[in-house]
RNA sequence: GUGCCCGUAGCUCAGCCGGAUAGAGCGUCAGCCUCCGAAGCUGAAGGUCGGGGGUUCGAAUCUCCCCGGGCAUACCA
């Protein structure tokens, strides 16, 4: 990375200028450290370090220290200024051109890394109850997951994806009543879900079952006749389990639809069955990490960090939510997974602390566990802000998509950080304008695309109206671009054209370093900033530069950097599973 | 009460491992199409970075205290 060579070359300069004494105090081996950045403004170069720390090891004024540091540095076709305690690098043509000759040559591996080393992530996101549809919610985590799950992967890291189906537990059995109701209205009887308000709890009213219940009754006609308003418990059972099963493949179908494709769904029922949670209590009680009180079973969490300790058995007999949990966790690290990256919503967050401290008394380290809690989702209609309930006005994640596709759905899902409560403004997601961002990028793909298609195909002259042959013959266009001189970029007598060109580059090589910085912060939705930047780049440098032009050589050099240009965009949307049309 | 997240331009947000004149998009205003997609580009106006103290040569950034907003604080899942 450009940034790390010119790191590493000031890094030399300084100790050369140590040991020769030109650095007062200094010597080669302090522990000092550098920063470079990019500077805001064009003035000051291309990439510029910031020397002032050294000021209280060298005993100097930072102005001082950059000059003589300048001084020794040792390096070609830069050209390098100092001002105050910074020094500036402006990078030469060679630099600029090696960037394009890279991205054709690594072509979709531009910009990936080995830094997560091959580590084993277990990512787990989503993991809604099958009790319905997604709602707006689930949405974000599918997105950011499934984005996340792809950059992780090209920062080298071996990601396996996994949905946690909450299929045990008294919703499923309220979704077995709700289904009860919807059986008996279906074969004509006048029945209504309670409007008490603590009954009503115990139910989903929502529509989505009416059809469930048509299909239940056309499978199992015989069976749903016997129905009554009163249920066996083996009755309830097999109303239940087929719910389960048909919102189970809903949600799949959905998640397939919306680009999210996970490595396993792992059901809570199977958890249970296998054996396991038991096994987890007892080693958790073979440890002396339990106890009764009142009745129920305890897990002295607070002895790692938790507020207070946590009731696995309830005094009914039945496990509680965590106890589930907690075998299902020691179960991913019993798989061999290194690391577990759970996406939670923010309102699950006081559960983290009895999550890592059921691993810590597992003898595990905590800090294999990562939970990344995500802010709520908020609707925008007419400008105005309304807060998603789970059952009342549902407007589901599959309503959302219809409305405005999956890319725009996507990509507004991963736009904002994870830490920030989401405004998603349907109207503008919906807009086929330059004020919607994933149009503007999308359409400079398209347009990138749009300039190569027109390189080999033949053009009408506007005034004779004859015909004029391609720019290049189809079969010749690939090696012309391969072979192409990139000196020709910087030898047009065009300033406007020069400084674009030179500003796409330079954005296409922070590419690398935005990756990396991505993904160390697990953060998708820097992928969406630098995005709208190259965009804007191109489409300034599109502006500013005729690519077509009758110089071939200069058309192929140009064509060379619009090549990168689309690479890398298309990369880029690839990792957030957004689509790069070639045309729109 | 306690814990976590947020408070930056009219709006939505970047920046926050301290560093040069605080950035982007939208919106507003003024311009640019006989030529590769104007779904684009150029320019202008717009900010006491919620408030106050502290650390520092230097704070939007670190720290403390307030003030606003959100989420949570279950033997629910």
């Amino acid at each position: 990375m450009l940034k790390q060579y010119i790191i590493d070359v000031t890094t030399n300069a300084i100790k050369n200028a140590a040991k020769e004494g030109k650095l007062n105090q200094l010597k080669a081996d302090d522990a000092f450290s550098l920063n470079a950045e990019i500077p805001k403004n064009e003035e000051f170069g291309d990439i510029a370090v910031n020397v002032s720390s050294l000021a209280k090891f060298a005993k100097m004024a930072p102005p001082a220290i950059a000059q003589a540091v300048a001084a020794a540095i040792n390096i070609d076709d830069c050209e390098i200024s100092t001002v105050a305690g910074f020094i500036n690098f402006k990078l030469g043509k060679s630099f600029l051109n090696t960037i394009v000759q890279e991205i054709m040559n690594q072509k979709n591996d531009y910009g990936s890394n080995d830094y997560g080393a091959g580590q084993k992530v277990i990512l787990e996101y989503v993991s809604a109850n099958p009790t319905g549809p997604f709602h707006i919610g689930h949405g974000r985590w599918a997105a950011m997951g499934s984005a996340l799950a792809n950059l992780l992967k090209f920062a080298g890291y071996n990601v396996y994806q996994e949905f946690y189906i909450n299929d045990a537990g008294n919703q499923i059995k309220n979704l077995g009543r709700s289904l009860h109701i919807r059986v008996l209205q279906e074969l004509g009887e006048k029945i209504d879900f309670p409007t008490d308000e603590i009954e009503k709890k115990s139910y989903y009213p929502g529509d989505y079952l009416i059809p469930v219940a048509k299909e239940f009754v056309k499978e199992n006609s015989a069976f749903a006749k016997t129905l009554t308003n009163d249920l066996t418990t083996q009755q309830l059972d097999t109303l239940s389990s087929f719910a389960k099963a048909k919102m189970l493949e809903l949600q799949k179908e959905l998640l397939n639809k919306f680009h999210t494709h996970f490595d396993n769904f792992y059901s809570e029922t199977d958890l249970h069955k296998s054996g396991k949670v038991e096994q987890c209590v007892n080693k958790l009680n073979e440890l002396g990490m339990l106890y009764e009180k009142e009745g129920a079973l305890w897990f002295k969490s607070s002895l790692f960090g938790d507020d207070q300790d946590r009731v696995l058995r309830k005094t009914d007999g039945s496990n509680t939510y965590l106890t589930a949990d907690i075998a299902y966790h020691h179960d991913k690290i019993k798989r061999g997974f290194d690391k577990l990256i759970n996406i939670w919503g923010a309102d699950h967050h006081g559960y983290v602390a009895r999550m890592r401290a059921s691993i810590e008394a597992l003898g595990d380290d905590p800090n294999k566990l990562e939970v990344l809690l995500g802010q709520l989702v908020n609707i925008v209609l007419n400008g105005e802000a309304t807060r998603m309930g789970k059952r009342k006005n549902m407007v589901t994640l599959e309503d959302l998509i219809d409305e405005v596709g999956v890319d725009a759905t996507r990509y507004w899902m991963i736009i904002r950080s994870i830490d920030t409560t989401l405004d998603f403004d349907i109207e503008l997601a919906k807009s086929k304008t330059d004020e919607n961002p994933v149009f503007y990028v999308q359409y400079a793909h398209a347009r990138a695309c749009s300039i190569f298609r027109n390189a080999k195909t033949e053009r009408i002259n506007v005034e004779t109206k004859e015909k004029i042959a391609p720019l290049f013959e189809e079969d010749e266009l690939d090696k012309a671009i391969m072979d192409a001189d990139l000196n020709l970029l910087w030898s047009v007598d065009d300033e406007k054209s020069i400084a674009s060109a030179r500003k796409l580059i330079l954005k296409l090589e922070e590419f690398k370093p935005l990756i990396l910085s991505a993904a160390k912060n697990r953060a998708p939705y820097m992928i969406c900033k630098y995005l709208q930047e190259l965009s804007g780049c191109f489409h300034q440098f599109y502006t500013f530069s005729r690519v077509l032009t009758e110089d071939k050589k200069l058309a192929a050099a140009r064509l060379a950097l619009v090549k990168s240009v689309s690479t890398v965009i298309k990369t880029s949307l690839g990792l957030l599973a957004v689509e790069a049309p070639e045309r729109m």
